[in-house]
DNA sequence: TTGTACGCGTTATCAA
DNA sequence: TTGATAACGCGTACAA
């Protein structure tokens, strides 16, 4: 039974029409009349042909439908992150008009393995929180001609980026804090740079990654003086062990934690808990995202929405305009301040 | 600028070379002289051509080193399922040593789109808890002699299955609550089919997923009368439901809750805190995965630690031996049974 | 070690 | 509405 697959030659050879006539009969791309069409369906069925084979028609359209998404972090732990999870979401639907699905690529190969974001037959990638690495790699899909869009993070020039208004936004939760009258503050981060360690962070410590400088230099815009706790990934446990740290000397209690992720915050709020301060009357907390954290009712946090699956729809947006020939251009998206009930005024 | 992309055979010219030597420099399937070989390099770097064309490789070889993962399910909602995820970082190790990259595919493709399942460049496809459904896109695949793999789920005759001992898994929890003194046990179970509202299960329900099915019996087996409250999905906020209905009536409260996953027995810890029961002393609770439940500390559930990675990796692995033209068989996983401080004799 | 020749399976173009 | 022709860009026997 292994015989060659048949093709569409061969469809066409047992229906007596030409190849060209087949091909149009599953494109239909061109009319064909009712009876070519049912003598070629017959045929196909009779041989067992199932439509064209995808890598053949990929070669000669010169498009493959694939969108490469490519992660810096362990594919695990990017699912791990609700914000990630909801923008692939919007990205499924942005490359869906496209008719395209979606290539999980990992920024480092798992050795030995030929790096696929070279290999693979993309039209274009949409590389995720690329806080400049993959250089090397991005030089070589540049020079391919193939469409590149990022979002959360810098590609460099000529590299359309979708990001967050993160400085503003953040500023703004400071802002709230400080209407509220509190002036002790502690800020927790999203990590600080590629393989950061929980732990304080210090004032000249270099932060390499785009979004948690930016939500930082939003909040010390209002309270230039608060103390960082840099987080070694946005987890509820991470915001825990911050927590405990923020609040482990009672005399240099905070009155109110800026938390740069939903999820942080969640484990501040547990921390807080934990030391015996009630949210938000002992204790004010401010998260970023905007996302359903499970198990956290019946808080709501004080946060700034943003748009992830919007990001993730204009990424795929853009790379479609792109692969239509068109400039796609940056966009900066802008979060909303919501107020939940983590907030109050100082005690 | 956009004049056409350089191609080998162009290399090769301007190398003064064959293409075949060309290509040879690129593949390094054969021997070639250094002298050659930076004549070939030095022409690509000119030219500015980045390797071989992947779609052209791809049809030439036959293989696209694209390997499709199928979900039922809303792409997002499969990632918040940290079982799925780390199947997920399992399957990509698999198919790593392939060379291969996922693709992710619904199943539902979103309207107006074509099934990406039947016109993607795959070169295997693993559908991830199937439970019966598109049957149809499944019958073309497998006719243009792609590999199938199951994890948890059935596509019928011929495909191998990855899967776990469900029954006796969750019997062996049963038993250790049963050794423990309970005998008013109260179950949580996943969804009961697809589109399933939260609820009471009735006696006579149809159970349609094969996950939850197994599992009930497994738990039935120990304790035939338990009641069972169908959850939505597996999230901790499910739990949370499913427990308050279970502790509702003070009068009816069960002593233990076989919950079926590890978010769900997290969320019902919560709804016998909130019911001001503690745990274990007042109500034991079992969960089923082994995952790491963010925020759930100091509770450490006992459970059923499922090999979630491994069945991913088993997956690639699988389709692996299958494009090599070996036959895969179908691969059940054991569970490890761990006690944890959720368990306790019954006061 | 290098070159020749051919085919992978399809589809765009144009003419009939 | 259909058919002939020519790529698409590459890999690989096989010969030299």
């Amino acid at each position: 039974m292994s015989t060659r697959r048949s093709t569409i030659t061969d469809v066409a050879r047992a229906a007596g029409v030409s190849p060209s006539t087949a091909s149009v009969v599953f494109s239909g791309k061109t009319a064909v009349s009712d009876a070519t069409r049912k003598r070629v369906l017959d045929a196909a069925g009779l041989l067992g042909y199932t439509g064209p084979d995808p890598r053949a028609a990929s070669l000669r359209r010169g498009r493959s439908g694939i969108v490469g998404v490519v992660f810096e972090e362990h594919l695990g732990a990017a699912f791990l992150d609700p914000v990630k999870t909801l923008m692939m979401d919007g990205l499924t639907d942005g490359v869906a008009s496209l008719g395209a699905g979606l290539l999980l690529l990992r920024d480092q190969a798992p050795l030995g393995t030929e790096p696929t974001l070279t290999t693979a037959p993309l039209d274009a990638a949409v590389l995720v929180g690329c806080s400049g690495m993959l250089r090397e790699s991005l030089a070589v899909v540049t020079a391919r001609g193939i469409p590149v869009v990022v979002i959360e993070g810098d590609a460099g020039e000529g590299i359309p980026k979708i990001g967050l208004d993160n400085r503003e936004a953040q500023r703004q939760a400071a802002s709230h804090l400080r209407a509220l009258g509190h002036e002790r503050v502690a800020i927790v981060t999203l990590p600080v740079s590629a393989g950061w360690q929980r732990g304080w962070v210090g004032a000249d410590e270099p932060i390499t990654i785009d979004v948690t400088r930016e939500r930082l230099a939003g909040a010390r815009e209002v309270f230039p003086d608060a103390v960082a706790f840099g987080a070694a990934g946005s987890f509820i446990d991470e915001g825990l062990a911050a927590g405990r740290a923020i609040f482990a000397d009672p005399a240099a209690r905070p009155t109110a934690v800026i938390a740069q992720s939903d999820l942080l915050a969640a484990g501040v709020i547990r921390a807080a808990e934990e030391a015996g301060l009630r949210v938000p009357d002992d204790v004010s907390v401010t998260g970023f995202d905007g996302v359903v954290v499970d198990g956290l009712a019946p808080y709501e946090l004080t946060t700034l929405v943003q748009p992830a699956a919007e990001k993730g729809r204009a990424a795929g947006q853009a790379v479609a305009a792109m692969l239509a020939g068109q400039a796609a251009a940056s966009i900066r998206f802008t979060c909303v301040f919501r107020v939940g009930n983590t907030t109050a005024p100082r005690a």
